[in-house]
RNA sequence: GGGCGCGUAGUCUAGCGGUUAUGACGUCACCCUGACACGGUGAAGGUCGCCAGUUCAAAUCUGGCCGCGCCCA
């Protein structure tokens, strides 16, 4: 043999690093040029370029690659595109972090000079993603590669935000908006998340303004807001506070004059169902005082920092705090005598997913998208499944969120971003949006014009990465040749940030879907379920997960031991039995190559089936087949835990396990030189069609084992994928292969239950309970003398006995024995006594469902007959163990 | 408060109308059998969350309850 032999194990590192290069200079993966009429593409969820790869990044990306591999193996032209995204706000917040650690505060930098201070942290934390990209074998088309603030993404956000405008479709407003006070920027509905906290309600007495005694009673958890008050209103309906309607009452601490107006949006059942309204700092006093405009609009009484200011806060809480205002007012209030009541309650807070700052609600004028008439087509390409979620139980949030779709707070006060396309003219302050920057005011001619401060939202350029990334709004070239693209693998946390966007998006640009399918896979959670976080310490580094295990173990575990569908559980012990996995596999194919000759020709087909063949060959391949068709279904299916599953079963347990045990003795060449060539044959070709099949979830090992052994093709990672419907199927096997390995599993459990030393060699006697399992057994004596490690075998006719005295237990092929005498100790009823009782138990629940007079008449007589049989086999069998029990008890002695 | 999802051996899970309820990890016993101890053989371990209902038949379908998680307000 002149192939070097194998170690036992492998290498990950060197394997691995050996055929990212080979593949890379083969450029394997830089997608066609040219049209081809079975494209296949997706673009990589641009990563943040400030940040680091995680658990959640690896999964998603293993199902890309799974997929990329896949489809690129069926034949099909594929493009998996890569990207990062600027990621404006967090890495302005990153950015400030880091400077603040050097001393630098960031406020006090121009415009110019934090752009170059994040370029730095970009170009640093890119060269790192980078690496995180390739260590694990992604088989991206790094020719493709881009950036979401690259000239092309520059002219696509600038495109978009110019059509939209004109459509009336963005549009400046004042709205209430989520106030970052730490960050001092606008932030979407979507970058807020919702916080229960303890906080205290106060019930204000308001007197009456014109001096009659008592008052209208307010609850408030904002007393601070206080002096931002123009009404007290109350519901409609409301009977309790009928009578107040029309009056006016004073501000406490203050003394200004409101009035008592109705509105519906009031609560009646919170507090004491009169609300103050605060128009610049509450979403739903902004609307009640815009269905009253004889209310005045007021100056505003908190600033960018959420620090009590203006002419109407009394001198003596201005510069405050949120918090420290709160007291300093309840305080006042106190002293004044105008707190009725106190009363503790838990209520929701909105945070800032970015700072954890408590978000400000405040009137603001800020870009907005209009989104109604965006959100219709996008709907309507879901429910008509043109854009297909998976699973599909996605549909409905996303629906529910569509339904419900608000304007979209596009403008940011951030320096890091793309810049709003829009210049104001200093002179007659007309809003300027053109293609290119304008000289000078269309309007006035004047030249002294303004750019806007802000940048855009990441997401307003995000949106459009499927299109924009394959060079929209260039037509033609990879546009013309991948759009629109194929699946979008993703997190659902991002749904509605990014998913229901680019579908609005393409659709309102394009007129076509983004993608046709959407996998949202799951979370990464640790071994004790908790979710994994930077910060709870339980996230491993993938890269350093990979140096451990090798990148092929890591990502079959992320695959494999998972339901269906939901979360990862990710632990040590799971990235471990992948890696005994593929160390199996890896000695299966030290097995194959030990057992192939000289010049051996690999198959180019199938094996044909001989009907005189081997049982054994033809139930493995009967075996391969079914799976194939199950990994081919699962992986159609977005199903990775079953694909990945069907092969890890059928390699280890089916192939390893028992055809490998079985023809061991065809493949030493005991049986004959014909029986060896047969034999090795297919354990050659399932193999092959194995490492073919493993490929897309595990690519180096199963690359550097097919360039081992015999091959077609110089690669396999572009090898043709195995087809299912080649292998021939023969039902019958799989019967007898049962009759088998239960006589097998019969002999060896007597064995073990009667310690007989593996040494031993006993003669073994079989009564097989039909003419049909004699034959099989007959027929495959040798590999059962070898299997359970006899001398002989010899098989009982009708009432014969063996010839000894003996141990026995019953399988439902029939009866075993082992002579008494071989045994070393242990007591074989027990195993009897246990199996009669599980038999019992079957019997009587049959016997009673035969019973009924309902089963038989109405239960399919396919049913009822199969039940009858079944009854019947568990009588015989449950005598026959009685009858051992009857002799082997007594004479062993034991109660 | 609304929506979605999940409760199956010590742990994680498959199954989603008739099966002796699947597999993995862990446990126990025996074994370094000539690919593999990152292995082999065998075993133990389950009131399929609880309660009703539908059905001849429910882990599987329906409803209610309990517990857990996620999303939205």
């Amino acid at each position: 043999m002149s192939r070097p032999e194998l170690p036992s194990r492998f290498d990950p590192a060197e394997v691995e690093r050996r055929w990212q290069e080979r593949w890379s200079e083969a450029g394997l993966f830089r997608a066609p040029e040219q049209t081809h009429d079975r494209p296949f593409c997706i673009v990589l969820p641009p990563p943040n370029v400030t940040g680091v790869l995680h658990m959640g990044h690896l999964l998603s990306n293993t199902v890309q690659d799974l997929l990329v591999r896949w489809h690129r193996m069926r034949g099909e032209a594929v493009l998996w595109l890569p990207g990062i995204d600027h990621a404006g706000l967090s890495t302005q917040v990153e950015v400030r972090k880091r400077l603040a650690k050097q001393g630098v505060n960031l406020d006090e930098l121009s415009r110019e000079e934090i752009i170059a201070r994040v370029q730095e942290w970009k170009e640093e934390h890119e060269r790192r993603i980078h690496e995180q990209l390739r260590v694990p074998g992604f088989s991206l088309d790094w020719s493709r590669y881009r950036y979401t603030m690259d000239p092309a993404s520059q002219r696509a956000t600038r495109r978009v935000f110019l059509q939209l405008y004109r459509e009336g479709l963005v549009y400046r407003g004042d709205r209430i908006v989520n106030w970052d006070p730490r960050l001092r920027t606008a932030v979407s509905d979507l970058e807020v998340f919702h916080r229960d906290e303890a906080a205290e309600l106060l019930y204000l007495s308001y007197r009456w303004a014109d001096g009659s005694p008592g008052g209208l009673t307010v609850a408030t958890v904002r007393p601070e807001t206080i002096f931002g008050d123009v009404a007290v209103a109350v519901h409609p309906d409301d009977e309790r506070h009928r009578a107040a309607v029309g009056r006016e009452v004073l501000v406490p601490l203050v003394g200004r004059k409101v009035p008592v107006v109705t509105d519906a949006a009031v609560d009646p059942a919170f507090g004491n169902g009169a609300l103050k309204v605060t128009p610049r700092h509450d979403r739903v006093d902004f609307a009640i005082a815009r269905r009253h405009p004889e209310l005045p609009l007021p100056p505003t009484i908190l600033d960018e920092s959420a620090l009590l200011c203006g002419e109407w806060v009394p001198a003596a809480f201005r510069g405050l705090g949120r918090e420290e205002g709160r007291s300093r007012v309840t305080e006042a209030l106190a002293e004044s005598g105008v707190i009725e009541r106190r009363e503790p309650i838990r209520h929701s807070v909105a945070v800032s997913e970015r700072t954890d700052a408590v978000i400000e609600p405040m009137l603001s004028r800020q870009w907005f998208v209009r989104m109604r008439p965006l959100a219709e087509p996008a709907l309507r390409a879901v429910q008509r499944r043109e854009v297909r979620l998976h699973p599909e139980r996605w549909e409905g949030t996303f629906f529910h969120w569509m339904e419900t779709i608000e304007d979209w707070c596009i403008s940011r006060q951030v320096q890091w971003g793309h810049p709003i396309p829009v210049q104001y003219c200093e002179a007659c302050d007309r809003e300027i949006v053109e293609e290119e920057p304008a000289q000078q005011c269309p309007a006035c001619g004047d030249r002294h014009l303004r750019s806007d401060p802000d940048v855009l939202d990441t997401w307003f350029t995000s949106w459009l990465w499927p299109m924009a990334a394959l060079g929209w709004p260039e037509e033609g070239g990879d546009l013309a040749r991948y759009f629109p693209t194929s699946v979008l693998v993703t997190g659902p946390d991002i749904v509605f940030f990014w998913v229901a966007r680019m579908v609005m998006a393409s659709y309102h640009f394009r007129g076509e879907r983004p993608f046709s399918d959407v996998y949202f896979h799951g979370m990464v959670r640790d071994a004790t379920g908790k979710k994994m976080q930077k910060h709870l310490g339980n996230s491993p580094e993938p890269i350093e997960l990979i140096r451990e295990w090798g990148a092929d173990a890591v990502r079959f575990a992320l695959l494999f031991p998972n339901p269906t569908d939901q979360d990862v559980r990710f632990s040590a012990a799971t990235v471990e039995g992948a890696r005994n996995f593929l160390t199996k596999l890896w000695n299966l194919l030290r097995l194959l190559r030990s057992q192939l000759p000289e010049g051996f020709e690999p198959p180019r087909g199938p094996p044909v089936l001989d009907p005189d063949g081997a049982l054994e060959e033809r139930w493995i391949l009967g075996r391969w087949r079914r799976t194939a068709e199950e990994v081919d279904r699962a992986l159609g299916a977005f199903e990775f835990t079953p694909a990945a599953s069907a092969l890890y079963q059928f390699l280890w347990h089916d192939l390893a396990d028992r055809y490998v045990e079985i023809a061991k003795s065809a493949l030493s060449g005991t049986e004959g030189e014909a029986a060896a060539r047969r034999s090795r044959t297919v354990l050659c070709y399932v193999l092959e069609r194995s490492l073919r099949a493993l490929h897309p979830m595990v690519p180096h090992l199963t690359e550097e084992l097919w360039q081992s052994i015999p091959h077609d093709g110089p690669w396999l990672a572009t090898a043709a994928w195995p087809s299912a419907t080649e292998a021939p199927f023969d039902p019958q096997a799989e019967l007898e292969s049962e009759a088998l390995w239960e006589t097998i599993r019969a002999l060896r459990l007597l064995r073990a239950e009667n310690r007989i030393p593996p040494a031993t060699r006993p003669v073994a006697w079989v009564r097989p309970a039909s003419e049909e399992t004699r034959t099989v057994l007959d027929r495959e004596k040798v590999d059962i003398v070898r299997l359970a490690r006899l001398s002989a075998m010899e098989l009982l006719r009708g009432d014969e006995v063996p010839v000894e005295e003996t141990l026995a237990h019953v399988t439902p092929f029939g009866e075993v024995f082992l002579p008494r005498s071989a045994a070393g100790g242990g007591s074989e009823w027990e195993a009897l006594e246990r199996e009669r009782e599980k038999l019992g138990l079957l019997l009587a629940k049959s016997r009673e469902r035969l019973a009924d007079a309902g089963f038989r008449t109405r239960a399919p007589p396919e049913v009822v007959q199969e039940a009858e049989e079944k009854a019947a086999e568990l009588e015989q069998r449950i005598q026959q163990i009685e009858g051992h029990l009857a002799k082997s008890r007594p004479s062993s002695g034991v109660a």
